[in-house]
DNA sequence: TTCGGATTGTGAATTCGGTCACAATCCCCA
DNA sequence: TGGGGATTGTGACCGAATTCACAATCCGAA
């Protein structure tokens, strides 16, 4: 839709905006500069404008952004002028932990579907959902039109559940198993506890920010 | 402690090729080649070879690396020759899940403490610990060397988390909660399910991996 | 109406990360 | 002993991301 591409480092941080803005919007402040938001998401006010101005956004000079409007202007570009369904495979701890996180807010990600292949799990309840045969995924799929999966079964079956995600259409999966997966077309982001802890560890000798 | 310094884009690569050599030791393979790893991580060849060379690894031209001689280089760089003690604070459905979590392998992670400011979370029992009043956490900290701390706190307290764990010394911080974390000199990491939504919903539009 | 302070938008410079291509090296087999 | 196939290590290039610096612009006050 919007002709220019926006760089994927600043795409990741649209987000972090957007959040920022609305903390803000919700004190009341009806003028953020662009220091003003660096300070909130920890970066340089440089970058906040250079990618602002990805967005096609007009701030005023000597002034800074209007937030809502601004805050208009990163839904459009993020694209969260509709709903999204997802579903997520794996309730076990995490799965479920995450079908109850409440952090969307008034976001436009809704949850329509869990789904376990362990009988034990299969017919509880959580949250306002009861968690379906993985079986009856493909089916569901389709009918709800969902574009987003959420990968939380042990890693031995991630890549499994990956292709069927990919065959029924889905092309955007969050995988908290610990595995890359292999993917024809889909977008996949990756987030494992270990990894994170790893990459801490080596930041805790190696100390410099 | 090693001389040269990694980039910070080798060093989360690093644990990913570490958990691809585990497999690959598991299943008996003694020698592997960058092509062989590379596929298993998703990246270029390239790559890895550029990845592992900092490492001073020295592979064998023709040949390939010794996997079990890689692993062990790998887990010294990312310092894995030691434990690491762990707190978690914020029991709730997530940190609980975090708590429970089994992904750590034969990893030098411990989780030594739970945390909850909420009297009735306080006093249960999470996989073989009791969560303790957070109160507590300073005292626990100091005594047990804690070195890393996990934030799955509501966002509305998450900064004062931070802050409390920074004075108790901890330099590490993995943070769970929908904040950017102001802090003083520790090492953040940030993880959450909204904004990584977001960003699988910008590229459902606009796709080309 | 003019001036000063504030803030944006952006070209240019710089740093960082990724990719390519190939010489160097090794093992194995004939 | 020599040659061929395989694979590493790395210099050179390329592109992306960050930072810098400053002209352009705006508001409000005197």
């Amino acid at each position: 839709m919007n002709s220019v591409t926006i760089p994927k480092a600043t795409v990741a941080r649209l987000p972090l905006y957007l959040h920022a803005l609305e903390i803000l919007a919700a004190e009341g402040t009806c003028t953020v500069s662009s220091e003003m938001l660096a300070r909130r998401v920890n970066v340089n006010a440089a970058k906040v404008r250079k990618d602002l101005s990805f967005l096609g956004t007009h701030g005023v000079r000597g002034v800074g952004y209007d937030s809502s409007e601004l805050g208009t202007r990163i839904r459009e570009a993020l694209g969260l002028t509709r709903d999204f369904g997802v579903v997520i495979v794996g309730i076990g701890n995490l799965g479920a932990a995450l079908a109850n996180y409440d952090g969307f807010g008034e976001q436009r990600f809704h949850i329509v579907g869990l789904y376990d292949a362990d009988p034990g799990t299969i017919g509880s309840k959580v949250g306002d959902l009861v968690v379906r045969d993985v079986r009856h995924m493909p089916a569901d799929i389709a009918e709800n039109n969902v574009e987003i999966g959420i990968i939380a079964t042990p890693a031995a079956v991630a890549q499994e559940v990956a292709t069927q995600l990919e065959q029924c259409g889905v092309r955007s999966i969050l995988n908290f198993a610990q595995t890359v997966l292999q993917v024809e077309q889909a977008d996949v982001r990756r987030v494992d506890l270990s990894t994170e802890l790893q990459i801490l560890g080596y930041y805790l000798r190696h100390d410099q920010s």
